[in-house]
DNA sequence: CACTAGTGCAA
DNA sequence: TATTGCACTAGTG
């Protein structure tokens, strides 16, 4: 079998319009696994940063390759990331080409007629606005509304941001008794946000010939070994609220298939279960507990029975601040309390799952000391900026140091059933359709 | 046309 | 002053 060297090979393959197999390697996949937060590993920045060229031909590219590949599998090898890159990222490149070539099958027609609907609703909303307002003027400028708001209108200003104030959600939330409009504003926003995002924007990415969208999966695009998607996003169209969930319903199956979606529960709040061994945590898993009803229950001191929707979300705002590294200052913004209020919820916390604190202790602990931290692959990422003298900077750095292991944990273990799942199609053991429509 | 700020969608 | 992204609009240069 020939053994095959390039960079970007996931993105090359679609101009030789073939999977590929046998030997791998990849520069640029070496190069994130090294400097995961670099944006760019293009051949000609690696041949600057590992051959030391300040100038190279262009069309002698291919040449540099060789050398490259010595020093990085060298590098990876000492870095101990050759699990990281010889079972995760190399052998998911035929994966997400075989998703970007595959697409998705958009229905055109429904987009259309739900971009109707929402036109029209829109302009109501506009003009029942400019009514209450008194003025006409540009909704979808932050200065002009904040200028309507708070200043025609004379509405109490929160949060001030660089340019005055904010006009974010969240702080037309907290207004939306002290004015008619306010609520009129947070329809306007949500039914625009997914128009010109969603609705409108996805049929013109529809390819003509597939009549799908061929998403790009980028696989150096996060700084924690998660992918990212573009052209469109498809890992973020909306599913929280009713009008959210009506654009979902324009991604459709083949006829004759079902359209399936797979994925882990609560993945990452298990992987702060075995990572900090926490009994408590691992007995609720392993129970197949309501894992935010179970630490509303420790922290607030209640029964499980007694839980009520508003103590279950403000533990589940506690279990997601674990995991991002949590803040008193952060937890009491997103649950509307206070800081001192939220510090006591965390001190609750932490008293009653001590191996979560001590895990946490212990991973910033040796983040200061080796400079990175690593899943439980051995995916690293390097913060050296955790030694910073600025304690802002610093505190920073340390939730980073938190959060990485965790999410980029999560993102080994999907990528690695994403593996499997591929194997499976190929070898067609299953019913799944395996050939991309177009082809 | 490139860039930033503000905003908001997802995991 | 909670983690990771992408993308839209307004506004500036």
């Amino acid at each position: 079998m020939l053994k095959k060297l390039g960079s970007y090979i996931q993105r090359d393959l679609h101009f030789l319009n073939c999977k590929i197999k046998g030997d791998v390697f990849d520069v640029s996949l070496a190069s994130y696994l090294l400097n995961p937060e670099r944006q760019n590993h293009s051949l000609d920045i690696l041949i600057g940063e590992y051959l030391n060229k300040t100038s190279f031909i262009p069309q002698k590219y291919a040449g540099y390759l060789f050398p490259l590949k010595s020093i990085l599998e060298e590098r990876i090898k000492n870095e101990g990331l050759e699990f990281v890159l010889y079972n995760i990222e190399i052998p998911l490149i035929p994966v997400l080409y075989s998703m970007e070539k595959w697409g998705i099958k958009v229905d055109k027609e429904y987009l259309k007629q739900l971009s109707d609907e929402f036109c029209e609703r829109i302009k109501k909303l506009e003009e029942e606005i400019y009514e209450l307002a008194g003025t006409r003027f540009n909704l979808n400028s932050p200065k002009q509304l904040s200028e309507v708001l708070f200043e025609r209108l004379k509405l109490p200003s929160g949060k001030k941001g660089k340019t005055g104030y904010s006009t974010s959600s969240s702080v037309l939330q907290n207004l939306i008794n002290a004015h008619p409009i306010v609520r009129k504003i947070l329809q306007y926003r949500e039914l625009y946000k997914l128009k010109s995002t969603y609705v409108d924007a996805i049929p013109n990415l529809v390819n003509p010939q597939t009549g799908r969208v061929h998403t790009k999966f980028n696989p150096t695009g996060t700084a924690t070994g998660r992918i990212s998607s573009s052209e469109p996003n498809l890992q973020n169209i909306p599913i929280k609220s009713e009008e959210g969930r009506k654009i979902r319903r324009a991604f459709v199956s083949e006829d004759g298939y079902f359209l399936v979606s797979l994925d882990y529960s609560q993945i990452e709040l298990r992987i702060m279960a075995h990572l900090s061994q926490e009994p408590k945590l691992i007995s609720a898993f392993q129970k197949g507990e309501d894992i935010h009803r179970r630490t509303a229950s420790e922290i607030f001191g209640v029964p499980e029975e007694e839980v009520d929707d508003l103590l279950r979300s403000r533990a589940k705002a506690v279990n997601f601040g674990i995991i991002y590294g949590i803040s008193s200052f952060g937890l009491s913004e997103t649950v509307s309390i206070t800081p001192e209020e939220a510090e006591k919820f965390i001190d609750s916390y932490f008293k009653h799952y001590p191996r979560v604190k001590l895990f946490i202790d212990k991973t910033i602990h040796e983040a200061r000391e080796k400079l990175y931290v690593k899943t439980l692959f051995g995916r690293k990422r390097y913060i050296p900026e955790i030694k910073s003298i600025n304690k802002q900077v610093r505190n920073a750095y340390e939730r980073i140091a938190i959060n990485a292991p965790i999410q980029g944990t999560a993102a080994d273990i999907i990528k690695l059933a994403m593996i499997e799942i591929y194997k499976e199609i190929e070898n067609k053991n299953t019913q799944v359709k395996n050939t991309p429509s177009n082809s």
